[in-house]
RNA sequence: GCGCUCGUAGCUCAGUGGAUAGAGCAACUGACUACGAAUCAGUAGGUCGCAGGUUCAAAUCCUGCCGAGCGCGCCA
């Protein structure tokens, strides 16, 4: 057990070096070998698992870690005692002091002369600084969106767009080898429902420009529109939103009454195509990008449900019973089997989803990462069921909800029917507000709570919008560094090859530390599946630079600089650098956003 | 009724079983005749929904209860 740890740490021996706690984690670990060489100290088995904190008060240390503590029992020593015992093989480089605190902390104060050769590493790996390889041989793909192709994208779309795209970001610059893909859902009886709405679209336009319709098409108006002007509120067949409209008059101006004729196969082929069109244009217009749009057609095509089915058939996971075909879901965990196919003969959702599943398996990715709304919960256990009944692990899915996005202006609750098509859409937010405020709002909390989005706050460009906070520290940044270009008292320029020893404030050693943990954040942020964690950092981060900001000049435009102040000058800008470095990094390789250079 | 998620400052929310629970906004007090005030420094604001339990240690884990949202189909 200690060989598999220490082999996996020295196979990224690479990273360990800017991964501070890793680093810290390492140290523990060959502590306690040599305490048990030593005979010091007998322990069953060493942990799997060292975890290094960030003390909350920082005069306690820079980390700390609760070994002493958790070790106590199977050590069967007093917790501080164990740690006395840990304390002299708790050597290297990087430690200023070790001390041992409280109940039993063993608490790391790291030394200057090797934070700031970190330093010196952060700036030249520059974009790269945080990219990690991870050791983890499975291979991911993340589906997420995956909106029907019947309607416009709906804010709650918006926000599993940036929660899928900034996850697979994090997880590919943590070390994660990751696909992304949006299935298109692209059959089905609500495909044929949209087709017979934009028919009886097209059928009203034709009837307006003068075209006489046959009692068909006349009944299909009729029944349309009495759905659409119903009182009552019920199950609703055919689609009611403006888009629909939009799409059947657009249709008869550049096609005229040649249509008439047309079966329904022909509108639902030409709605679910310009609506898949525009989703599309909107995810890139939001810089969501997926490795494969992937139709459920092509599992009908190539016969990929049926192979499922008989599969599972054949496999004893499925009975038939009421003349449906049932698995037996309950095998693996869900409350009760579910049905396959049903009396009538066809698939039901569940088994093409179980088809679209296996493909993903089969296509060789090793774990399958879904990003559902919370109203699909009920779904996960019975494919998780499938999943397991397929031959593959539990682990194999991984199901992230994320809940619901309410929109507010002004304080007041925006309201939406879906009934009647009466919504504000993605992208109508997306025009108002724009990009990068849209994809931090979004990402900015943890996924398991409802958001509110306010679209006025949304817009508003001040203060109470988070996103220009941490994008002014960058901009502050590049304007500092104009300025270092054109300054005539010295040569501010010659930064990086300056002597870095005379960074000693306070504000300069705590940014220095947040500085360098954002290794430490991404991985973290990344095994969890938290692209959120990153928003909290980038503003702790900014904050820290502003402060840092306020109380250490960095550039002397005086006649009679000092020597001192130039060193000083100099030292400081490469932790400015660094800052930008890291800002940069964040907002647009997690976040997705820009880092501007000027606002 | 059952299941999932949530409940932390006035509001919106962070918080990896650890030390005195944090940030932003709102309120109040200060700071621009040198690098961007879209900023900074400070004050005030808390029964971490309630009650038990586990633990050296609980906002965090377990149980029960209360409240909010979302589900519970041979729909997709």
């Amino acid at each position: 057990m200690t060989q598999a740890i220490d082999l996996q740490l020295d196979q990224h021996e690479k990273d360990v070096s800017t991964m501070i706690q890793a680093s810290l984690a390492q140290h523990v670990i060959k502590a306690l070998q040599a305490a048990q060489n030593a005979q010091e100290l007998t322990l069953d088995s060493l942990p799997s698992e060292i975890k290094i904190e960030t003390p909350r008060d920082p005069s306690h240390g820079d980390y700390a870690s609760n070994i002493a503590m958790s070790l106590a029992k199977s050590a069967k020593l007093p917790p501080r005692k164990l740690a006395e015992i840990l304390l002299p093989h708790l050597q290297g480089p990087l430690f200023q002091e070790v001390s041992i605190a409280g109940p039993g902390f063993i608490n790391f104060r790291l030394s200057q002369a090797w934070l700031l050769q970190q330093l010196q590493g952060l700036i030249q790996a520059n974009q790269g600084f945080g990219q990690q390889t991870n050791g983890d041989p499975e291979t991911y793909l993340i589906e997420y969106v995956s909106a029907n192709p019947t309607g416009p994208l709906h804010f709650g779309h918006g926000r599993w767009a940036v929660l899928g795209d900034c996850l697979a970001r994090l997880m590919r610059l943590a070390g994660y080898s990751v696909k992304t893909e949006f299935y298109i859902n692209d059959t089905g009886a609500q495909v044929n429902n949209l087709g017979a709405s934009v028919q009886a679209c097209y059928f009203q336009a034709a009837q307006a420009a003068g075209q006489t319709l046959d009692a068909e098409a006349l009944t299909l108006i009729e029944t349309y529109l009495a759905e659409k002007n119903a009182e009552t509120k019920g199950q609703v067949q055919f689609y009611h939103g403006q888009y629909i409209q939009t799409l059947g008059l657009s249709l008869f101006e550049h096609q005229g009454p040649a249509q008439l004729a047309a079966d329904l196969g022909y509108f639902s082929d030409y709605a679910k195509s310009a609506i898949l069109a525009e989703q599309q244009a909107q995810l890139k217009q939001f810089g969501v990008v997926f490795d494969e749009w992937f139709p459920e057609s092509r599992l009908h095509h190539e016969q990929a449900v049926a192979e499922a089915l008989k599969h599972l058939k054949e496999s004893g996971k499925t009975y038939e019973q009421d003349g449906a075909l049932w698995f037996r879901s309950s095998d693996y965990g869900d409350d009760q089997d579910r049905v396959l196919v049903k009396q009538t003969g066809s698939n039901t959702y569940f088994a093409n989803d179980i088809a679209y599943h296996w493909d993903k398996l089969r296509r060789g990715h090793t774990r399958l990462i879904n990003l559902w709304g919370a109203d699909h919960h009920g779904y996960i256990a019975r494919m998780s069921a499938a999943i397991q009944a397929l031959g593959y692990p539990k682990e194999a899915l991984q199901v992230l909800l994320g809940q619901m996005v309410n929109l507010f202006r002004n304080g007041e609750k925006v309201r939406m029917s879906k009934r009647t098509g009466d919504m504000i859409s993605f992208g109508e937010v997306l025009e108002e507000v724009g990009t990068d405020a849209t994809r931090f709002l979004l990402m900015q909390r943890s996924a398991d709570v409802t958001l509110d989005f306010d679209l006025e706050l949304a817009k508003s460009q001040n203060s109470e919008n988070p996103v220009f906070y941490v994008q002014y520290a960058h901009a502050r940044i590049c304007s500092i560094f104009r300025n270092a270009a054109n300054l005539q008292a010295y040569d501010a320029t010659a930064w990086p090859q300056a002597s870095l020893e005379a960074l000693v404030a306070p504000e300069e050693r705590i940014l220095l530390l947040k500085l360098l943990s954002y290794p430490d954040e991404l991985k973290f942020a990344a095994s969890q599946r938290e692209p959120h964690r990153l928003a909290t950092y980038a503003q702790d981060l900014a904050a820290l630079f502003h402060s840092f900001y306020k109380q250490c000049r960095v550039l002397f435009e005086k006649e009679d600089v000092t020597s001192e102040e130039i060193a000083l000058s100099l030292a400081r800008l490469n932790l400015v650098k660094a800052t930008q470095v890291v800002l940069r990094n964040v907002l647009v390789d997690v976040f997705g956003i820009s880092a501007p250079e000027v606002m």
